[in-house]
DNA sequence: TTTGCTGCAAAGTGTTTGCACGGGA
DNA sequence: TCCCGTGCAAACACTTTGCAGCAAA
């Protein structure tokens, strides 16, 4: 169950770290730290969330470096951005992952489950041929109530 | 093919009118050309567009009308907001239909097609099980390039 | 006549940018 | 040393809100 993906948030830092020496750039504090908190972030921190997190180290940390952090970390596919329309509005992101997973949302109490669907790379495949296009990327949203926020008011426990 | 949604654009002036009778609310001039204005526009305008179309009749309509108008036909569910990672910041709009519908979205041209996939909803159907959840909507956005972009340079038509 | 809706201007939110300095390679 | 990345503040795009007057029912 630990290694079904790529790569773990742990190896954010490296990964980075690699992408920067290929590319003559720099792997500052604020960048390693921006990648850290991935680790004890939720799994789809905002700027801010994320901002929160690593200025605990450095509190001289700014928001505009997050973003530019963001920015091109989604840009080399380390990081992707996600828009859910419950979010406020707001960017989330996540630590990309070679396989495609979708989200369940709830909107009772802002949970976020992941799934994977086969069925939707299946769905794709289709639609390239029934609309004629070529598709190289797709978001699956679904909103609901999770299993506790669906309960009747009474039977729910207490908390 | 054109009575495949319970209501087309024409009646929206209608039914709102009847909602807001039923509430006590008022037909104004404003809204009612913000809710033609869905007649001309583009199948999934922004906020601006159908201002841009709106104020053609009255210049003197402001911005923060269609915004509070918009917010106000969500709520009723006459409209439907939606998010496009690739349209900017901006929200988009369309009119909402019975049938659950999804969208493709050129990232060339940024062009928009509508499709309609039976098993999305086979899908949710499964996913309500499997996650144990009950979803009320869902967003499937297919991202890619449509035939005209999808080719090379050389073989486009001018234009 | 009542009070819901509007225009206006101002505030808000989330994100981006210009610039001079400072720190990594 | 060089110049990339940073902090800072200001700009930005989009959306929301407070308020006094207007107009629909």
């Amino acid at each position: 169950m630990d290694s079904m993906w790529a790569h773990e948030h742990g190896d954010l830092v490296a990964e980075a770290a690699r992408l920067l020496r290929e590319r003559g750039g720099r792997m500052t504090a604020q960048r390693r730290a921006i990648l850290e908190a991935f680790r004890s972030a939720s799994e789809h921190p905002s700027a801010e969330e994320l901002f929160a997190i690593a200025s605990r180290g450095d509190p001289r940390l700014n928001l505009s470096t997050v973003y530019r952090t963001l920015r091109w970390l989604a840009k080399e596919n380390l990081v992707r951005e996600i828009t859910f329309s419950e979010a406020g509005r707001s960017s989330r992101f996540d630590t990309a992952r070679p396989a495609a997973h979708h989200h369940f949302v709830c909107t009772g109490c802002g949970a976020i489950l992941e799934f994977d669907a086969a069925e939707v790379a299946a769905l794709r495949r289709r639609m390239e041929r029934r609309l004629r296009v070529q598709v190289d990327r797709s978001t699956l949203v679904l909103y609901g109530r999770c299993a506790a926020c669906s309960q009747p008011a009474g039977k729910r426990s207490p908390g």
